[in-house]
DNA sequence: ATATCTGCAAAGACTTTGCATGAGA
DNA sequence: TCTCATGCAAAGTCTTTGCAGATAT
C-alpha cells in the first residue's frame, strides 16, 4: 500500500530515479521539511519536523535521506563549527539561490547574504584558475563564510566580559 | 618538582600568564607538536605525538590544552567536514602565515596555499565592509576553502565509478 | 517478485565532564 | 600554601550500522 505522497510536484522522483534510487515517502518528507523553512536545519531539526508530521518516520531514516539528498546534489551540508551538520536545499524555492553565510560567533545566528557576488566571482575565477594550474586540482566547490558579532551580541558584550 | 620544559623559547609562558593561565608542561608539549609539523592535526594526532614523547600526558589534557590555545589565539581550529576538528598554529614558525586550504574531496589531502592573496584581499575588503554596513555585523574572521579532486584521484576515478 | 528502504536498537567516533591527585606561582 | 591543571574513567552528543520486516517498481 502506498502511504500517500505529500503535496508538491514530485520532481524528486525523477531525480532519484535518474540516479537509480527509489522515490519514497520519507525522502519526500525530508525534502518538504527543508523546503518549508529558510533555516539551516540540523539532522535533528529535520527529524523533529518530519516526525511531527509523520510519526512513523525515524531519525535514522532522516539521516539516511539527508545523506542521499546531499549525494545527488539536491541538498547541501554545511558545518558551522558547532559539531553538527546543517542542511539546506541546494536550490531553494524561495529564490534563495547562490548565497553565503554570515555567522555570529556569539549567539550562533546565521544570516544568508547574496550581495557583492560580482566581486566574489572575480576573486573565485582568478583563484580557481590559479589553483588548478599550480596544484593540478579540479576545483569542484568552494566554501566562503564570514564570522563576526551581530549588533545584539555586541551590545551584550559589555555585561559579560570575556564570556564564552 | 618541575618536569622540565621541552626546548624552545617559552614565549607561551608569557602569553598564558597574560591571560591568567598557568604555563604547564603539557601545554608546551602540545604547542611543540603543532610547531613540528606542517600537517593539520586532529586532536588524536596531537595526542599520539605528545603521548609518544611524554607518555604521562593523556588525551583529555590534549583536548583541554588545544581548547585553551585556541581561546588565546595561539592555535586555530578548522573543520574539514570529516567530523573531527583540525588544529594548526595561528602563526607557524615555518613562515606559514596567512593561508587557505584546498581539500581533495576524494582522498582528503589538504594543500595549503598562499597565492592570489591580493585578489582575495580586494574581495574581502569589499565584502566585509558591505556586510558590516548592511547587516551590522562586526566581522572578525572569514573562512575560505576550496574543494576539488587532486590529480591522483582523478586518475583513479576511472576505476571506481560513482565510488563513495 | 525482489532488491531496496525503513525503523528500532545497539554500536561507533569524537569530545566533554567529574573528581581525586599533583603541579605551578 | 592554595588554586589551578592533570589524568583516568565515565558520560555525552551526534552519527552510523545491523537486521528483520515493509515498500517501490
Amino acid at each position: 500500500m502506498t502511504r500517500g505522497i505529500p503535496p508538491g510536484p514530485p520532481w524528486l522522483s525523477k531525480v532519484l530515479h535518474g540516479y537509480g534510487y527509489r522515490y519514497t515517502f520519507p525522502r519526500e518528507a525530508v525534502l518538504q521539511a527543508l523546503s518549508d523553512t529558510r533555516e539551516h536545519l540540523s539532522a535533528e531539526d529535520v527529524y523533529l519536523i518530519v516526525h511531527g508530521r509523520y510519526p512513523q518516520i525515524g531519525l535514522t531514516t532522516v539521516y539516511r535521506a539527508l545523506d542521499l539528498l546531499v549525494k545527488i546534489g539536491v541538498v547541501v551540508k554545511f558545518d558551522f563549527g558547532d559539531g553538527r551538520g546543517r542542511f539546506e536545499l541546494a536550490f531553494h524555492p524561495s529564490a534563495k539561490g547562490h548565497h553565503h553565510h554570515l555567522v555570529c560567533t556569539c549567539c550562533g545566528r546565521v544570516v544568508d547574504y547574496t550581495d557583492w557576488l560580482e566581486k566574489e566571482k572575480e576573486f573565485l575565477q582568478t583563484t580557481e584558475k590559479g589553483l588548478k594550474q599550480k596544484y593540478d586540482f579540479e576545483i569542484t566547490d568552494h566554501l566562503i563564510q564570514f564570522c563576526g558579532k551581530c549588533a545584539e551580541c555586541r551590545n551584550m558584550t559589555n555585561k559579560v566580559k570575556g564570556g564564552e
